[in-house]
DNA sequence: CGGATTTGACCCGCGC
DNA sequence: GCGCGGGTCAAATCCG
């Protein structure tokens, strides 16, 4: 990341504030030599301090409204980012004790944590998994299953639905190796946004921005066809793509179909640098409750792309022409399944600095303070944890399918009550991973929720 | 048939 | 004022 960083640095130099502003974790990366692709030999003193990494979270002093939001989306992420160190540096995170859970989980077996070699395998965008190499202890209720899938890696550090709490920390040095170079990149992104010109548009949208870093399900070179991206709770529905300027990968642009008149919109692109690397831009905000049943307003996602020549020959898109045989189609496939991949770099409300929100100034801010959180702010509803929703919320997680579980978690977790327990664990399809065609599609996994 | 996806056209803000 | 680029609309199409 260090020669990342001094890429970017080069390349964004001029608005390293922004960045600072933006988030004070993308900061430390500019000092953190900690990279996916240049990893240090010593991860742990490379790496930013626990209290560093507590503080990340701390963007409430930078006026982040999401701080202390406990959207469940972004805990799955947040957990999954740190999951993602369990194999890939687990090390480091228990040394610097970054998450009581993911402490939690990872102390107790320390053993199972990956060699660097993985996790490097893994940011080199092999388009296996982490998870598929990590070895699942039954006498470990605290470890969980891995879902064999994609570059990311996951586990979750909590050994129950409710845990997802925003006690659960990413930190920052764990972003920067979690989310890889390409992730940087999109927070140097963010310094893109700060651009005049972005200013601008952030003036006209007049709404802040929440982005996200995550490994794209599937690498555009390699995955023929069956990826599944775990998915949030929302049903999003593709109302345009884009190709964007300077980036070989279009813009997928999504809204919230989970209720009509919703505003909620999200926008995935790959990084520009890593296809490995999605960014998903969360703006505008839910105006209804969280859906008990996923997609149970929104019609079925397709599983299966389009046919390509089909889409393909009908592209008129300059820029995505060629990426309409190739990422284009992946992309879209996993836009539509809500791309949210478990190794999500970072949780607004937890800490990170990968989750990244956008305020144009102090006037938003003062919009976003004045929004009720659960009406104008983002929803990512902290009242899911609370709530007799959430409680719905949860008790239709415990409805997911044992079949699909099993489709999942092929190698088992244990048997019983644990393994039982297990699936549970796993309210967010986070493991609804499928590596191969036969794959157990997203839609399938919405079904079982 | 309802809903999602695709994609060309349109709108808007910004820079020159 | 014009061109560029991002964001959105909406008709056509696809899919279960």
């Amino acid at each position: 990341m260090r020669k990342f960083f001094g890429l970017e640095m080069e390349n964004y130099q001029g608005d390293l504030t922004d960045i600072v502003r933006a988030s004070r974790g993308v900061l430390a990366k500019s000092d953190a030599p900690v990279s996916s692709w240049d990893f240090p030999s010593d991860p742990v003193n490379n790496h930013l301090t626990s209290s560093s990494i507590d503080d990340g979270c701390r963007e409430d002093i930078f006026g982040d409204p999401f701080c202390n939001m406990r959207d469940p989306l972004l805990h799955e992420l947040n957990v999954a980012g740190s999951s993602y160190f369990s194999g890939s540096n687990a090390t480091d995170m228990l040394s610097s004790s970054v998450d009581d859970n993911a402490v939690s989980f990872y102390g107790a077996n320390s053993s199972n944590i990956l060699p660097q070699k993985v996790f490097n395998e893994e940011m080199n965008g092999s388009p296996c998994n982490i998870l598929s190499r990590i070895q699942i202890s039954p006498n470990n209720p605290t470890k969980l299953p891995v879902s064999p899938c994609n570059s990311s890696a996951m586990t979750v550090a909590a050994s129950s639905p409710r845990d997802f709490t925003p006690s659960a920390v990413v930190s920052t040095d764990m972003i920067n190796a979690n989310s890889s170079k390409s992730c940087l990149i999109e927070n140097t992104g963010q310094v893109q946004i700060s651009s005049p010109r972005n200013l601008g548009i952030k003036r006209r949208k007049s709404q802040a921005k929440k982005v996200v870093c995550i490994p794209a399900p599937a690498a555009a070179t390699s995955r023929p066809s069956g990826e599944v991206v775990p998915s949030d709770l929302w049903a999003w529905r593709k109302y345009g793509q884009k190709p964007i300027k300077g980036s070989p990968y279009p813009r997928g642009y999504y809204r919230c179909s989970s209720s009509k008149g919703c505003s909620a919109r999200k926008q995935v692109e790959r990084s520009r640098t890593d296809p490995n690397m999605l960014v998903i831009t969360y703006t505008s905000e839910h105006n209804h409750p969280w859906p008990t049943q996923r997609n149970a307003l929104a019609g079925s996602t397709r599983s299966q792309p389009p046919k390509n020549n089909a889409a393909s020959s009908k592209s008129t898109s300059p820029s995505s022409q060629t990426q309409k045989t190739t990422n284009t189609k992946e992309e879209q496939k996993e836009s539509s399944n809500d791309t949210l991949s478990p190794t999500i770099v970072a949780s607004g409300s937890t800490t990170n600095a990968s989750v990244k929100e956008e305020i144009d100034d102090t006037e938003k801010q003062l919009e976003m303070d004045e929004n009720d959180q659960f009406g104008e702010g983002f929803s990512y509803r902290p009242t899911l944890l609370d709530s007799n929703q959430s409680e719905d919320f949860f008790s239709d997680l415990g409805e997911i399918d044992p079949d699909h579980l099993d489709l999942l978690f092929p190698q088992g977790f244990g048997t019983g009550e644990e393994e039982k327990e297990t699936k549970n664990l796993d309210p967010f399809s986070i493991f609804d991973w499928s590596g191969d065609s036969n794959n157990t599609s997203f839609g399938e996994a919405k079904g079982g929720l």
